[in-house]
DNA sequence: ACAATTTAGTTGACCTGTCAAATAAAAAGT
DNA sequence: ACTTTTTATTTGACAGGTCAACTAAATTGT
């Protein structure tokens, strides 16, 4: 009568959740493996630079917000990338609580050195995904991030 | 002939890791926080207690392969686990190397009462994604993770 | 049998991520 | 003008994550 011994599956309630974990485990992984050999920077240093390259502002505040980045580890993180000469904090004007972050010519170069082969691994990734299906994918992380943001569950 | 004064956006070459990343920051703070309220469990408990009861297996190294959590981590992880009465530990009979781990009642109990809401928390998630563009979303991880394993970039 | 290799799990060192409290400068309310 | 509230950033404390070296037990090759 040994009938539920193995009190098995049901429903891995957090599926999407868990395939998304591990796919992060492994892309992390892989996009340090890369930076290190090829610029020495860590994953986050590359976010901070690319973000800061890719988008319209240069403040902690708005890295923060765009990136999800905690931002005292932003704070601190910025703070060393300034000491290794990655970054220039300058004050603002009006306001002098906040600082503008403007990359480096050596934060530059290096960036310029690493990107075709991140670039290169962007392409790898994405090799033999259609663009119908690219589409639907970003669409929905959209709707997966919009509703991550509830934190009362009904 | 202030011409390229903001030298700005080509391609944010990881736009899809930028955006798995900042998603997988969303996700993580929401699951945190509602595992907390309701259960006291932290994400990796969480993760490894639902690992166990889900998959056919229950040694460290079967958990890492497929959580792709660190076994260092898990190690420990583990270890406190035990300590706090959510796991027990029994050699294997062969191996001696080998540990099978199993949930202990209270950790059965605290799953089942933390499991309705983690449900409702998912069903929330997927609320509005159609079940075509699920299926294509898992296609796309699944492409993601295996080019994700590659180390050398061509 | 036994040396060489592989494997499961542990440990140390160190970096990353998260939370909350502290500071200090604006902005809003009175 | 002055108190209250909000906002940008910093700091402290601590959990999570990663790497590499280590131990001990299996497995393989001879």
């Amino acid at each position: 009568m040994k009938q539920d011994q193995k009190p098995r599956p049901r429903q891995l309630t957090s599926f999407v959740t868990f395939r998304l974990a591990r796919l992060q485990a492994s892309l992390n992984a892989q996009a340090t493996s890369i930076l290190k050999t090829s610029s020495g920077l860590s994953l986050v240093e590359w976010r901070i630079l690319q973000t800061l390259e890719w988008f319209e502002f240069n403040t902690l505040k708005q890295l923060s917000d765009i990136t999800e980045i905690d931002k005292g580890q932003l704070s601190r993180k910025i703070a060393s990338m300034v000491d290794k000469g990655l970054l220039e904090q300058t004050p603002d004007e009006m306001d002098k609580r906040v600082q503008h972050l403007t990359l480096t010519q050596r934060a530059r170069d290096i960036c310029a050195k690493a990107m075709p082969i991140m670039q290169a691994r962007q392409d790898l990734l994405l090799k033999d995904v259609s663009k119908d299906d690219l589409e639907v994918f970003y669409k929905v992380i959209d709707k997966l991030e919009a509703a991550s943001k509830t934190r009362e569950i009904p």
